[in-house]
DNA sequence: CCATTAATTCGAGACCTCTAGAAATATGGT
DNA sequence: ACCATATTTCTAGAGGTCTCGAATTAATGG
């Protein structure tokens, strides 16, 4: 994962309801939510939470998965794996010696 | 590290400048450098960097030290170990079976 | 003291995000 | 065809972020 990939992802989670909802979906599993599930669980808006979703779907933090009338949204996993091992790598480089000493 | 706090770190790293600006800490280490450093560095504006450097400070993704003339600002490794801990922990507690079925 | 260096605060413009109701779209059932 | 369901798109207002030059504060050295 690159630095604007990385900042991007770290935008789209750094909003309350887009964690929100991307925990529950981490909760939902492989199998994900509906928008409606998700609507009920969460309480937002039908027309808000779309747009969270539209978001968080362009950044390929979640996909998106038409069934008729229902859309499902399910996790990208591995890319959440690649944005943690990003800031592990990257951002805690210089952490070497920090685990015991500092 | 709770929802809350987890969200405002991410919305803070969820910015080009100041992703770069905190990789940059990290690679400093746990000695940080100097505001006038950073800017040398990234070449962003002394106002901009100091509205960017302040915004880090309030939610401690790094902490500044003022030495004399020259300010420091020194990464806070603990907080985002707690930051990659909460994603790892709640955001991939669905992931069990994902990491080689799917 | 005055100049210099280091950094912050002020101010203002441009742009983006968030929010949510209303309208539109799409699908399925009867 | 009609109605209910599921979700998206439209629209607009309120508020937040980003940017950066100019002014300001603070500390050191001559």
């Amino acid at each position: 994962m690159d630095h604007e990939q990385a900042a991007d992802s770290l935008t789209e989670l750094g909003n309350t309801h887009r964690l929100a909802v991307f925990r529950f979906l981490v909760r939902a599993g492989h199998e994900g939510a509906s928008v409606g599930e998700i609507q009920k669980e969460l309480g937002i808006p039908a027309s808000t939470l779309s747009h969270h979703l539209a978001r968080m779907t362009k950044v390929r933090l979640i996909r998106q998965e038409k069934h008729s009338r229902t859309t499902i949204c399910i996790p990208e996993f591995q890319n959440l794996e690649r944005l943690i091992d990003f800031l592990t790598e990257e951002c805690c480089a210089g952490d070497a010696e920090g685990k015991d000493a500092a």
